[in-house]
RNA sequence: GGCCCCGUCGUCUAGAGGCCUAGGACACGGCCCUUUCAAGGCCGCGACACGGGUUCGAAUCCCGUCGGGGUCACCA
């Protein structure tokens, strides 16, 4: 049975390589019929873990990527928290204890530093001399007797190596003179991660350990462990990380300044903004940027697009295929596909998968999608009345593939303005109406859409082609003012269909309107 | 610095000795379409880090060099 876990600690968001490491961990569980689960890592835990965690599980649910067992859920195994488990890392230390594998040790922070000061002095490789360590009773009250206090330390093999056989890395190999005597349990009785970890994946029964390369170091104490305690070991494979965008220095949320200056990444933040202004939404870029998931979520994108991005960030299934929806992926995703290289998260690419998978959904659930924007801009009421859905469908569909992401319908929000109320772009009218002659023309084209009783986008392009016609004008003399009278801007979707959304009666009133404007 | 990992267009990648004059995608540039903006179509730009081997033949195998990264906590 395969068994993956996904271990976050709660931070308060959820970073996007740790998006991409729990995608992969889902797929490889969901590709081989086995389960995915979620286990909490707060052994460190300062904070509030359930409002820390919320985002993340928020965020995962978000993507699609459920869990069999974890916090919500439970499961069989539980607690899913680490903070929840310590008599079981205990147990384990004493087990280590008993076999002669660990070590309680008495030396002082200051000690093991002075260790450490003399090796780099002597440029040789740090390993604690054991100086202060108590293999026996007598030993242990010598040292209490001074009023040292103890941790346990793991007791590393002299000699010998590690072969290790990653499932994307290959053989791999370790020398164990050169691992240290980690410390695995503190002075206050608490137990660290690597010890926590091992004992928590073989209670969990976990059968494929899927994480970040960062972890390939720490494996060979984790080996250690798990052969110390008599624990079959499961199958590892290190992911290579997620690195930042044109580098390839792993992508952290710490360096946000350093990705602004990036132009691709600076785009996208900014698009952000713009959304989160639009919506009143308080958008610190500390919990709000494009390394965190959420952004995406708050601006609208499609989970699928951003789950098919990540995919590709360092799996592919052939030369070609690009395009997965999530189904799809569940049945092509495999180990052996994974590269070894790094992989650089790239905005606009991402931006790319957005654009594609949001063509491909049918109009009533872009609909939906954009909707609920409408709503919290204070635009359409909630819930929308009939004749406020059917006009966010019509503009919707003239819109096209210009919402690129749902939050993007609020760029298109004069349509749902008073007609008298929605801003003209200065920049805009002084193009298409500074000239006298421009006013006048659209003055007369009023007049004939005044006329005119049959407001459908085909007819009235015949309109206004016979009036160019007549007029004996170019298109554009007339096509950009009344762009600019109906949107108060220069560019936007097709002018037949502006005119058909608005309806005869707010064109009119809106052209009035920018008619008498001075 | 020690150890470990990695190294194909700017970016994501295909490539497991001849199919490679190195393929696809994003980005970029040009053209076409067009009422603007998108989208779309066509064309173009653009890479095997370097040096030695092995071989009839190397992006693919071996060695070295260089470069990049990860890790060396009583953090996870």
């Amino acid at each position: 049975m395969v068994r993956t876990r996904f271990a976050p600690s709660p931070t308060g968001y959820l970073h996007i390589g740790g998006v991409r490491t729990a995608l992969f961990c889902w797929l490889f569980a969901r590709r081989n019929g086995g389960q995915f689960l979620l286990r909490i890592d707060d052994t460190d835990a300062q904070r509030n873990v359930e409002e820390a965690l919320k985002p993340i599980l928020d965020g995962l649910r978000w993507l699609g990527i459920d869990w069999d067992e974890g916090p919500d859920v439970g499961g069989p195994y539980g607690p899913y928290y680490q903070s929840q488990r310590l008599e079981h890392y205990q147990q384990a230390v004493r087990v280590l204890l008993d076999r002669g594998l660990a070590y309680h040790d008495y030396a002082t922070t200051e000690e093991i530093q002075a260790e450490r000061d003399a090796a780099q002095n002597e440029k040789r490789p740090f390993r604690y001399s054991r100086h202060w360590m108590a293999e026996t009773a007598d030993d242990r009250r010598r040292f209490e007797a001074q009023g040292r206090q103890s941790v346990v330390r793991l007791k590393m093999p002299q000699e010998g190596t590690l072969v290790l056989e990653d499932l994307v890395r290959g053989r791999v190999e370790f020398e164990w003179a050169r691992e240290q005597d980690h410390v695995i349990q503190r002075t206050d009785g608490s137990c660290l991660y690597h010890l926590a970890n091992v004992v928590d994946d073989e209670a969990f029964r976990i059968s494929h350990v899927i994480r970040a390369e960062e972890h390939l170091s720490n494996t060979p104490r984790q080996v250690f462990i798990a052969q110390g305690l008599g624990y079959t070991l499961p199958q590892y494979a290190h992911l290579p990380f997620v690195a930042e965008p044109g580098s390839r220095t792993k992508l952290s949320k710490r360096k946000l300044d350093k990705y602004l200056k990036n132009r691709d990444f600076a785009d996208l933040m900014q698009r952000g903004q713009q959304i989160a202004e639009a919506l009143g939404l308080q958008a610190s870029p500390e919990t709000f940027n494009p390394v965190i998931t959420d952004f995406y979520e708050q601006i609208g994108f499609l989970p699928e697009a951003l789950t098919n991005y990540l995919a590709l960030l360092g799996w592919s299934l052939d030369d070609r295929s690009e395009h997965f929806t999530r189904q799809e992926l569940i049945e092509d995703f495999s180990l052996e596909r994974v590269n070894k290289a790094p992989a650089s998260f790239d905005p606009k690419k991402l931006f790319a998968f957005q654009d594609r998978h949001m063509q491909l959904l049918p109009i009533e659930e872009k609909v939906n999608l954009v909707l609920p924007y409408l709503q919290r801009a204070g635009l359409v009421g909630q819930p929308a009345s009939d004749r406020q859905r059917t006009q966010v469908r019509q503009v919707v569909e003239a819109a096209g593939d210009r919402i690129k992401i749902a939050g993007d319908i609020l760029s298109h929000r004069e349509f749902f303005l008073g007609d008298a109320d929605f801003p003209y772009e200065p920049a805009a009218l002084e193009k298409a109406l500074g000239k006298p002659a421009a006013r006048e023309v659209l003055g007369r084209f009023r007049d004939c859409l005044a006329a005119c009783d049959n407001f459908a986008p085909a007819p009235l392009e015949q309109l206004l082609h016979d009036f160019v016609q007549q007029q004996g004008i170019k298109i554009g003399e007339i096509i950009h003012p009344v762009r600019v009278a109906l949107t108060g801007k220069s560019v936007g979707f097709g002018l037949f269909d502006s005119l058909a959304i608005l309806g005869k009666q707010r064109c009119l009133a809106r052209i009035d309107r920018t008619l008498n404007q001075a």
